[in-house]
DNA sequence: TTTAACGCATCGTTAATCTATGTATCAATA
DNA sequence: TATTGATACATAGATTAACGATGCGTTAAA
């Protein structure tokens, strides 16, 4: 899986976490590989996940006790399926919240009219 | 100067060159400080540059070739006034777009109401 | 049988940013 | 007049998220 998305790595860190809490969020049970093709199709490809990003990440989640794990076979293949917690489901919230006020704070620094003060 | 945004760093990490290169095209020549404040008050204190990160970045910027620096001596205190080259304006357009778009990706993944294909 | 997609893991590196600290001026204030 | 806070810039070292590279193993298709 060698992969490149279409933003500079800059852009895309720190909305990870968000972006797998808020599709676990929606979509319930996932496992990382649908995660990433989620994101895929979602995107547009215009961002694929690194898988040296989301597995380490997915554990990170799991070890902070905001997703639960199971390991399943299916069709001869090894899945973690993940699942929020409840303090996941808290985070995610709060996550949103942040980001969406992040963005419009944003698209007023970078609005091509500013009026000086 | 300490200071605290009220974004988590890793949000704004990545969003600083285009802030400053996009105030600079706005606003024409501007100080360090300047741009600091400018930021501190059109965000409504959400953002607070550090110096430590701003500082730095300018230099960077400029031995990038995408500003250029005036020092000069005002009110008996050293300021060094930054200007963007063409090159710098080229790149503010460019990030420009690029943030513009990922925003808007972001918006879709993060939508509370995506469409299962 | 080899390639591609599936599915996960981990080690070492990168690099942007932060923290902490330092210098110096000026204005206000206690 | 001494101190604080705002102004103005600088830098060395630490942090840390994410990345690149690599590895393992399965299944299906060419």
């Amino acid at each position: 899986m060698y992969i490149c998305s279409m933003y500079s790595k800059e852009l895309v860190k720190g909305t990870l976490n968000v972006i797998v809490l808020n599709l676990l969020s929606q979509n319930g049970r996932m496992y990382g590989y649908e995660i990433f093709s989620r994101v895929k199709e979602l995107t547009n490809e215009k961002i694929l996940l690194k898988d040296g990003s989301l597995y380490p990440a997915l554990q990170k989640l799991t070890k902070l006790g905001l997703l639960t794990v199971e390991e399943e076979i299916v069709g001869g293949r090894k899945r973690k399926y993940y699942n929020l917690t409840e303090e996941g489901t808290v985070r995610n919230q709060e996550y949103l919240i942040e980001i969406k006020d992040f963005f419009q704070t944003m698209s007023i620094v970078l609005s091509p009219k500013t009026i000086k003060a």
